[in-house]
DNA sequence: TGAGTAAAATGGTATATAGTGGTTGTAAAT
DNA sequence: ATTTACAACCACTATATACCATTTTACTCA
């Protein structure tokens, strides 16, 4: 399971995309977990590694105050989602917010142990300034 | 396992071209890795080796923010390529963007520990420049 | 509270286009 | 002369998109 490279899609208006071939069977069954990312994107985890890499963060102490920005913007950014049998699914109105989604395209990007979704135009942008 | 020498290949339409024998022996199987390369060219790499060199940046913590762009990068700009019987396969939408080709010419090019495919008309005037 | 209405989500179908596999042609190499 | 590598072409399949219909949810006002 590795997530790779930069596909163009078109998202409708209720903000529901097809995920493209390449990154969908890199997702075992129909169902990843999405939440907010870095760099106003949100990011898709195949369910099992979410469950895995989260547990750590379950356990911290009540007083731990480190990462506590970082820690509330995983999980209540996170969103169980269904892709449907024509490989599309809806993402939810606050991430489609969080992205700032202006334009009708979305780049689907692999970053190998998950994927993520950029409102086109921001994508474009950061490539360019990161050099990519 | 070196990769050397160069050849020009058609591309169709679709941006399939049929890799040369020269440089096709020297990938173990039918899988590569195609990526962006150095100075608008795309850059193809063993699978196992790929794999290796990028590894470890597969088991990052999810509040880990520090190599993020080099992940995206890396990762963004990779496709899994799968050669079929007859030595062809189609350069990716992205890749041949990013590439910038023009004509339906390109250069494949060994460069040791990978290869290389350019636009013909960039790879003559590269070489050009650099006096190769 | 509950019926009526509007809006959104979902499921399905049709269409265009991109991807894939196969055949044939041609020129060069053996 | 036969085989091989690459090119060109065609046909079929898979995928992405647009569109429409139906269901569900939310909202309003009597």
């Amino acid at each position: 399971m590795v997530f790779f490279g930069e596909y163009s899609v078109s998202v409708t208006e209720g903000g529901r995309i097809a995920i493209p071939k390449k990154i969908r069977e890199n997702i075992k069954g129909d169902v990843f977990i999405l939440t907010k990312g870095f760099d106003i994107c949100v990011a898709g985890y195949e369910r099992d590694d979410w469950q895995r890499r989260t547990g750590d963060l379950m356990n911290v102490s009540l007083l731990e105050k480190d990462n506590i920005d970082k820690r509330r913007m995983l999980f209540s950014g996170a969103n169980e989602i269904v892709i449907d049998d024509q490989g599309r699914f809806v993402i939810p109105k606050a991430l489609i917010s969080y992205m700032g989604l202006v334009t009708d395209r979305v780049k689907v990007v692999g970053v190998g142990d998950h994927f993520e979704i950029w409102d086109e135009e921001k994508w474009l942008k950061y490539a360019k300034k990161i050099n990519i």
